[in-house]
DNA sequence: TTCCTCCATGATATAACATAACATTCGCGC
DNA sequence: GCGCGAATGTTATGTTATATCATGGAGGAA
């Protein structure tokens, strides 16, 4: 994990990028767990470690690390997780297990498969696709 | 619109459900919209049209149509937004415009596209995929 | 009928998620 | 030193969603 910081510190300074000790805390602690965090779980993490913790704190750095590609927002769970390539161009797909709610980052932009083929259909331009399943990943498919 | 409601209806009484008037109402506000409502604002609808007002009102009625399939949530909007076609197994892909906030529907599941495909390089089974791009609709583009 | 059960609704309260708005601090270039 | 911009501090509030318990009404069984 501390490798991930270390290139998130270099991709900073090579972008002009600020990463402030608050905005560092928030991504080690993403980075920290394989399940998506709330913000407000993630303020109690802060608060452990002697950050301010109104909720403002939080939802900056998040702007900030989802600005710039160091973490993703899991729609469906009102929650964050960090990302292991910020900076590269991706698209991503999130695996949400149900059974231990571990979620696992796929990429998505692949020849087969576009949202922006069925988009295009409609006449419609993508800037932005989510895409989030829900269901059982590997390792709890196998215990069944 | 009317002619979606008398689907929906003959589609309920043919699979045991009960279209209750707060859940025939909440599909009607949905149905005349082309773009999604947030609980609170079927809320507010709800009220005008002398439903009681409480957000469980709301909360519940969509519950109902989701599940079974009159009904949408689009997770990026914290909305909601009718189906023109419920219980036909589907998987449904929106494209939410930026510029004048319509949401339309289109239909995920072709052979060139699908997040179980990428998922399943991960051993991943999906049970629910959300697709939701942002972008710019035809007619937002056109004008530009 | 009476009772029971199931489903839907009524009602109150509160939890969980998110942002607005304004004040303060600090580094940096002039 | 001064002005500026970026980040943070602080207070308050807005928005979305659910838990919980009470009530009502239809339909079946005794």
């Amino acid at each position: 994990m501390e490798k991930n910081i270390q290139k998130a510190e270099n991709y900073c300074q090579q972008n002009g990028l600020n990463l402030t000790p608050v905005r560092r805390k928030v991504l080690e602690i993403l980075l920290e767990k394989n399940t998506a965090i709330g913000a407000y779980e993630i303020l109690d993490l802060l608060r452990e470690s002697g950050f301010k913790n109104q909720p403002p704190v939080a939802y900056r750095a998040l702007d900030f690390l989802v600005q710039n590609g160091f973490a993703h927002k899991i729609e469906q769970l009102n929650s964050f997780i960090g990302c292991m390539h910020p900076g590269k161009d991706h698209s991503p797909a999130f695996m949400i297990c149900r059974n231990c709610d571990s979620v696992s980052e796929e990429e998505a932009l692949t020849r087969n498969f576009s949202v922006s083929q069925i988009a295009s259909k409609a006449g419609f331009t993508v800037e932005k696709a989510v895409i989030e399943a829900r269901g059982l990943c590997q390792s709890c498919s196998d215990l069944a």
